[in-house]
Formats: C-alpha cells, sequence, structure tokens
DNA sequence: GTGAAAGCGCTAACAT
DNA sequence: ATGTTAGCGCTTTCAC
C-alpha cells in the first residue's frame, strides 16, 4: 500500500485499483507524523511567526502564502498565541528544533531576535533585529532608505528635520537613525538632539513624539518618521495641536501603508509581501542544496510622503476596498 | 529521560538535574513528530484555513491566538496556499484528517463548505457555508441581523430599499437576503426584483450592483448591502455616477470594519475575532471531553450605518493606527 | 510483483 | 528510582 501512495516501484495495475478504491471507500489518510519521521522529504515548510495578528505579519504571510502556492510545499506555521506570553524570545530556538526536527524540510523565521540558530534543517530568516546575522536572511536597506527620505526633505529645503525613532533595540531602527545622522552630517547640519525622540514604531508614539516635537520652543519643519505609523500618530498630533493638518507641515512616512500605490511605488503592504515571498524562494532553493548567489537578499526600501488630508480620504477607499 | 521531561513519575533529583544539564547543552528537543505518534495528549490545536491573506482569515485567526495565548496549548496552521489552487474543497477532509490523524487534539475549521467532516478529534467548525451542519460549529445570526437593519431603513421612512447579494451559494448570504425580503413582507412592501442584485460580498460587486441600482428609471432610496465591502462598493458608485456622496442616500453594509466602534457597536473584526476565540473555548471543551450547552454556537450580528464622506476620515484615521 | 521485517524517536508499561 | 521493552504508523530494504 505504501507503494501505491508513493508511486515509487512497480505495482500491478490490479492491485493498484483495488488499493486505491479501499482508500477513498475509508476516507484513509497518511499519519502526518508517521509519515515526516520515517522519509527525508516532508513536502513541508516551516514558519515560526512573532505573531499572526499584527499587520506587518500578515503581509509577510502573504507573500508566504504566495510563494506557497506556486511550490509543491504545503505551510505549517507554528505558534503559542502572541509576543506577550512570556519567555517567547527565548522560545524561539525551541520552535525552531521542534518543527525542523522532523516535521518539515525548512523554515522561514520572522522577525526574530536570536543571531544564530541550531537547526537539521535550512533556515531563512525575514527581517531579523541582527543585522548581521549568522543565517541566511531577506533584509530591508534601511539604512539607504533613510538617507533618502532625509535627501528628500533637504531637497525641499528644510534645515530642522525632527526624527520619530523606532524601537531602538532593533537593528532597523538603529539603522534608520543612523542614516538621519548621517544626511544631516553630510549636508553640513549638526544633529539637535531635541530634535529626536524615541519611539516604538507605534501610532501612539508617533503622536506623542510629535507633540513634544511641535512643543519645541524652534520646532522642526519636518518630521521624518521611522515608519508609516508613527507618521500616522504625527499627523494626529499636528491636527490635534490646532494647526492647520499638514500643507504647511512635510511629514514623511518610511514605510507606508497605502498610500505610496498612487505614487507609483512599492508600498509596503507589497514590500512585506516580496519579502515573504523572496524567504520562501531562498529556503526552496536550500532545500533543493542549490548554491545560494547572496547570503542576505538586501531589498530597496522605499519612503512616501504624507502631506494633505486628502491622502487619508484616498487611504480610506484604497483599505476598504482591500 | 523521558520520565524528566515528562515530569510523569519520581526521578532522583540528582538524576534530574544531570540530564536537564545535559539537555540543554546540547540543545536538545524533543520530536513532535515522533512524541505526536506516541501519546495522546499533544497540547497542540490544529486550523485549517481557506486563505491565511483575507482579511475575514486574518480577523478570526487574531481570536483563535487570543484564545491560544490564553490556554495551555499551541497552535498548528495548516495551509496548502490560498484557496485558488484547484481542488482545494474538495482536499478540506484530507486536510483535517492529516492533522487529526496523530498530530493535534483538536481542529478549527474556518468557512468550510463541507457539510460533514470524518476526524479522530474533536472539530469545531467557524462560520460554515451549511446553515445546518453536522458538526459544532459557531454562526453568526446572519437572518435576524438582515431583519434588524431592514427595520431601520424603513423605520427612517424608505420604502424603495435595494439589496446587494453576498456569494449566493453562501449560506449566510441566503439568510441575509431572506432577512430582506421577510422584512418587506412584514412592512407590506411587495419585493420587486429589480431592486435586489446578486453580489459576491466584494467591493467591486457592491460597485457594480451600485451603479445598476442607482441606473434605474426608479431608484431605491436606500441600499442595504450584504457586507460592509459590498457597501463601500455602493458609496464609490455613488460618487462616481456624480451624486453628491451620501447624507441623501442611505447605504448600510451588514458588517462594518471599522466605523461601528465609535458607534459603539460590535465591529466585524470584533465579531471575527469573538467567533475564532469562541471557537477555541468550545474546542477546549470537547477536548476536555466536558458536555456542550449548545451544538451551535450563534453570535449576534450587528449593522451599521454609512451615510457620510466624513466617516471615511475617521475610518482612515483608526485603520492606520491598528 | 509482493510479502516480511527493520527501525525512525518517542512514551507507557512492566521489570528490577 | 531506574533500566528495559513494546509498539505508535509509516517507508525502505531485503527476500522471495
Amino acid at each position: 500500500m505504501s507503494r501505491v501512495l508513493n508511486r515509487k516501484v512497480d505495482v500491478a495495475p490490479e492491485t493498484q485499483d483495488r488499493i486505491v478504491e479501499t482508500i477513498t471507500r475509508l476516507g484513509y489518510t497518511s499519519s502526518l507524523a508517521a509519515r515526516s519521521m520515517r522519509s527525508r522529504r516532508k513536502n513541508l515548510i516551516g514558519l515560526v511567526l512573532p505573531d499572526v495578528g499584527f499587520p506587518y505579519s500578515i503581509e509577510i504571510m502573504r507573500g508566504i502564502e504566495r510563494a506557497i502556492a506556486e511550490s509543491s510545499f504545503d505551510l505549517l506555521l507554528y505558534t503559542t498565541g502572541g509576543i506577550h506570553k512570556v519567555g517567547v524570545m527565548t522560545r524561539e530556538q525551541e520552535y525552531v528544533s521542534l518543527l525542523s526536527s522532523s516535521l518539515v524540510d525548512g523554515m522561514v523565521v520572522v522577525a526574530t531576535s536570536a543571531s544564530e540558530f541550531s537547526s537539521v534543517v535550512p533556515i531563512v530568516a525575514v527581517d531579523p533585529h541582527d543585522v548581521t546575522p549568522g543565517y541566511p536572511a531577506i533584509q530591508a536597506t534601511n539604512y539607504e532608505g533613510a538617507i533618502e527620505a532625509m535627501n528628500y526633505l533637504l531637497g525641499l529645503g528644510h534645515r530642522r528635520i525632527g526624527f520619530i525613532q523606532g524601537r531602538p533595540e532593533i537593528g532597523s531602527a538603529q539603522s534608520r537613525l543612523k542614516g538621519y545622522q548621517d544626511a544631516l552630517q553630510s549636508a553640513g547640519i549638526p544633529v539637535e538632539d531635541d530634535l529626536v525622540v524615541t519611539g516604538d514604531f507605534s501610532t501612539k508614539s508617533g503622536h506623542t513624539g510629535g507633540l513634544k516635537l511641535l512643543a519645541l520652543k524652534n520646532p522642526p519643519t519636518a518630521i521624518f518618521a521611522a515608519n508609516d505609523q508613527s507618521a500616522m500618530g504625527v499627523l494626529q498630533a499636528a491636527e490635534e495641536s490646532g494647526m492647520m493638518v499638514p500643507e504647511d507641515l512635510s511629514v514623511i512616512g518610511f514605510d507606508n501603508i497605502s498610500e505610496a500605490k498612487h505614487l507609483g511605488l512599492t508600498t509596503i503592504d507589497q514590500f512585506l509581501d516580496e519579502m515573504g515571498y523572496q524567504a520562501i524562494h531562498m529556503l526552496i532553493k536550500l532545500i533543493n542544496d542549490e548554491p545560494l548567489v547572496e547570503q542576505i537578499y538586501r531589498m530597496p526600501t522605499q519612503l512616501v510622503v504624507r502631506s494633505s488630508c486628502r491622502a487619508l480620504v484616498r487611504n480610506a477607499m484604497y483599505l476598504q476596498s482591500f
């Protein structure tokens, strides 16, 4: 029977038919556990996500699923339910071992904070916190993108530019800050500590940070937020503090979840999607023992300007239709 | 060693320490496959989703993850990558067998079109297409909700009310249509075929249907769309056909993804979330052999009015902050 | 072309 | 308290 299912060696057509008939009649399906344990190739890819509910994770999952759909692999996602549970960070390696030990052919780990993994099967990381990880990974060009964003604002004539940072312990946030600082330096503008506020990539932190910057004695004429969520918060802050919303205040979000589409740029959702997609392709290459062109695949980040309230209406239309 | 890991029988403290030390040193993790095959209880719940990328699936997953985080179970999601692959519908039973055979303690199946499942472990379905499925399930009060929505519009004085249907083959869409028809009948208003257009829950179908309804010789004064996506399409249609958007046209979306929050109602995202959450709790009861109060858990659906463009801006703010 | 048997990594039951 | 062993359901190998 095993021979029929795995269509390996010669089986008499008559026996074959009889077995197939019985299988369908009984609704039999081979046990994943037993099968995985015995055979090398499982046609299954494992995925470890920090939190399945975040838009961030979702977009990456979209790309992963797209690549999976095109491939012969199925996907097995393992989660314990949110990053809020204690010790999840330390459990990352545990999850990897769990799946890699004998269930999947390869794994994708998203937004991990580990800088090293021990695994029987190949691993590809998407957007790891570590800038120089010890495993194949998909990364964004955070530094270059930040420089680009700053040059845009500098090109508009801005000289006092505020910065809302992302979660400081994460590599991407550090790279973006460094881009901010280096761009200013290149333009011969001193970096003022007052103009840099710490955030955590959330709208709320953008809001708080925005209020802080706008309340300065000598407020910035432009604000560069480390991601779109914070940029949104800055806009809210501007609106609340009674200012006639933007048009008079340049706000840049590093990522943008919707508006960029109208400008013909890659939106962050497409961006994350593509990251997931590339990760699977990279992983499949590794599984098939094909050589990797580059250990770290770097995707160019793009920026988007938020400047008018009209954009919000357009965003609404877009988001709703999605 | 097995005894140490499963902290079952008595082990000498000294031996215990030695083993734990070795385990951590070697980074050993027990094989999920082997373990699952041998023991009854795996502390793992399986999830079969039609498509991990849809907002619909995502919201349900949120609730599921929330419940999982609170429980002692982990979650294993199985997907082949999108409903677009051929034969996925028929493969539903296959996935169920695959996981249920020996990997998980119970399963949640979302938006399934099967009316029967054979499984070794307990199954709970979320929002099955079948209105009277042969398995425990979480359902929405689609019929009652539609009556409620219609009564709202009738209460505003509307007598010619259009209807944008959902995917006709799906039970929930049928129930909503029946609610529309019955409410009209109760009010002594004849059901006009012209006022009912078929859709598929998408914004595009709402758009097309809206244009069709608005182009009627005697157009409706209100439109009831079977879900929020289509309601959004109707709004777009109204705007495009040069009408001063709403205020003068009542559009109701049966589900609402964001606005309802401002009105203090349950939003569809909360609604789906809750469905997923309840499903896990129901399943855990089944796994623990506890009796089920009701085989079908019915969640009250709530409606929301879309009437002004201002709402869009508010939506944008909400969605962005999310 | 088919039957038989070994063994994958575990857990549970039984033996010491 | 610890050592030993029989399988769980498969795939693979080796006989026939």
